[in-house]
DNA sequence: ATGTGC
């Protein structure tokens, strides 16, 4: 997007021994003394320039190497890859040996997605919607919506994530979730990615969301948070894998909903407290890297490396849950409005996550697994068809596929243009966002994305994931 | 990402 931005950046990375080079799809960072190693890769479809800015993060992302010990052995990037405001960009993916970087991971622990379908025709949707989407628009934006739970429901969910909490919802029910049917949770648990359950430590949680005894009213869950988070109500447009569909329960002309959000406040206390406890550790005697990328070693300080762990996923079990629970409220509400409906769970996958794979760890940020057999969940912007993915596992890319089609334009961008262009401009023609917010639904236009299918493509291309089924919008929500 | 900041 900034060629002078970028030929000034090929000239710095020259000087310090980088060379930048793109072939087949596929910028590389090379030393240039070692050339048959790659620094740092980024698979960008044809046409689509890359940010320097972006490129910059990445590259100093691949270079984080803790005095102590501990390594980078590989750092990629996944078409949607733009830059991010803590020195580490969307998109990227690191596998480290002998450290972890909590700010490869930054605040938005366990961002992900989630899948539902239901037997329900668009028609039969449509006739009905206006009620449907009032009473959606109290649980998401009004706070009609009622998660009222125990202290020991809240230490269980953060201990064990979906699992625990639903065993002590279980042993006593509180809240909208009396409603719910919670067997078919369980049930439904082997649809989430690990199970919704990481080996946490409710102790780290955020003290106020922990109380040995009484109730907690609210604790930030069931909510949709802000950027590109949503919740997005689509139809099953087109089946690419019978098999896999089938597998799945997916077929054509099906309603869909699709939950874009994470660990909201969780993640941005335990990120935050994360990023400068590994900063306060940093050597002594040592300068900071340029970057302000801080890594913790497990040579140095292990026992901090196995607390941040579980730290993140005390986060990561409240994402999980925090999905289920949008979820949840979607299904009480569909049920008031069109009776007799089901909406099982296809899928949940975080894109936002530190996980043990190889030797080491590897760190996603706005990157799904996408292993050999992985359900992935790629999202397109309101405007642009959604897709359910199944990953092939290609060890170049870290077993990893974008999170969605990335950002084009900036917010700023959007929010100093953006009121002056016409929605065909911004490609809003046709798209039914439901907000309270007239400047999100501006930041959030589908012309402040890539194209979704150039992104999908060229990742098939790649050998990353295949088409299982594409989703076309119906409407959105935005907070 | 964040009831935020260009």
């Amino acid at each position: 997007m900034q060629p002078k931005n970028l030929k000034r950046l090929l000239r710095a990375l020259g000087r310090q021994g980088l060379d930048v080079t793109y072939n087949n799809h596929t910028y590389s960072v090379r030393l240039a003394n070692s050339p048959d190693f790659p620094v740092a890769e980024v698979l960008l479809p044809e046409g689509f320039p890359i940010e320097a800015k972006a490129l910059k993060q990445l590259t100093n992302l691949a270079s984080v190497r803790h005095p102590s010990g501990g390594c980078v052995c590989r750092a990629c990037a996944t078409p949607d890859f733009h830059p991010g405001d803590a020195g580490v960009a969307i998109g990227s993916v690191v596998e480290t040996v002998g450290q972890v970087i909590p700010s490869a991971v930054g605040s938005d622990i366990n961002c992900g997605m989630r899948l539902h379908v239901a037997d329900l025709t668009i028609e039969q949707f449509l006739a009905k919607r206006d009620e449907f989407v009032e009473r959606m628009k109290g649980d998401y934006f009004f706070g009609t919506r009622d998660v009222t739970m125990t202290g020991q429901a809240m230490q269980a969910l953060f201990q064990y994530g979906v699992p625990g909490w639903l065993d002590a919802m279980l042993d006593r029910p509180t809240g909208s979730v009396v409603k719910s049917d919670l067997q078919q949770l369980a049930e439904e648990s082997d649809a989430i990615f690990l199970g919704g359950s990481m080996d946490g430590d409710w102790k780290l949680a955020p003290e106020e969301l922990v109380p040995d005894a009484g109730l907690v009213r609210d604790g930030g869950l069931a909510t949709i948070g802000g950027g590109n988070h949503f919740v997005e109500v689509q139809r099953i447009d087109k089946v690419e894998n019978r098999t896999l569909a089938h597998a799945w329960g997916v077929r054509e002309g099906q309603l869909a909903f699709m939950i874009h959000s994470g660990s909201r406040n969780v993640g941005k206390y335990i990120g935050g407290m994360w990023r400068d406890k590994a900063k306060a550790v940093w050597p002594k005697n040592l300068k900071y890297p340029d970057s302000q990328i801080f890594p913790l070693s497990t040579s140095s300080h292990p026992e901090l490396v196995a607390s941040y762990l579980q730290a993140e996923a005390t986060a990561a079990n409240y994402g999980f849950v925090n999905r289920l629970l949008l979820a949840e409220l979607l299904r009480l509400r569909l049920r008031e409005v069109y009776k007799d409906v089901e909406a099982p769970l296809v899928y949940d996958l975080p894109h936002n996550i530190t996980l043990p794979e190889g030797e080491g760890w590897v760190t996603r940020k706005g990157a799904c697994p996408a292993h050999v057999g992985q359900p992935v969940i790629i999202p397109g912007s309101m405007g642009a068809y959604s897709y359910l993915m199944v990953g092939r596992g290609n060890p170049a890319f870290c077993n990893s596929a974008s999170h969605g089609a990335g950002r084009i334009r900036s917010r700023f961008d959007l929010n100093r243009r953006g009121a002056s262009e016409s929605e065909a401009e911004l490609g809003l023609t046709g798209v039914d966002c439901i907000t309270l917010r007239e400047e999100r639904r501006i930041e959030e236009a589908p012309a402040a994305y890539k194209p979704i299918q150039s992104v999908i493509d060229v990742q098939v291309a790649a050998g990353m994931v295949d088409v299982v089924a594409r989703l076309s919008p119906v409407l959105t929500f935005k907070a």
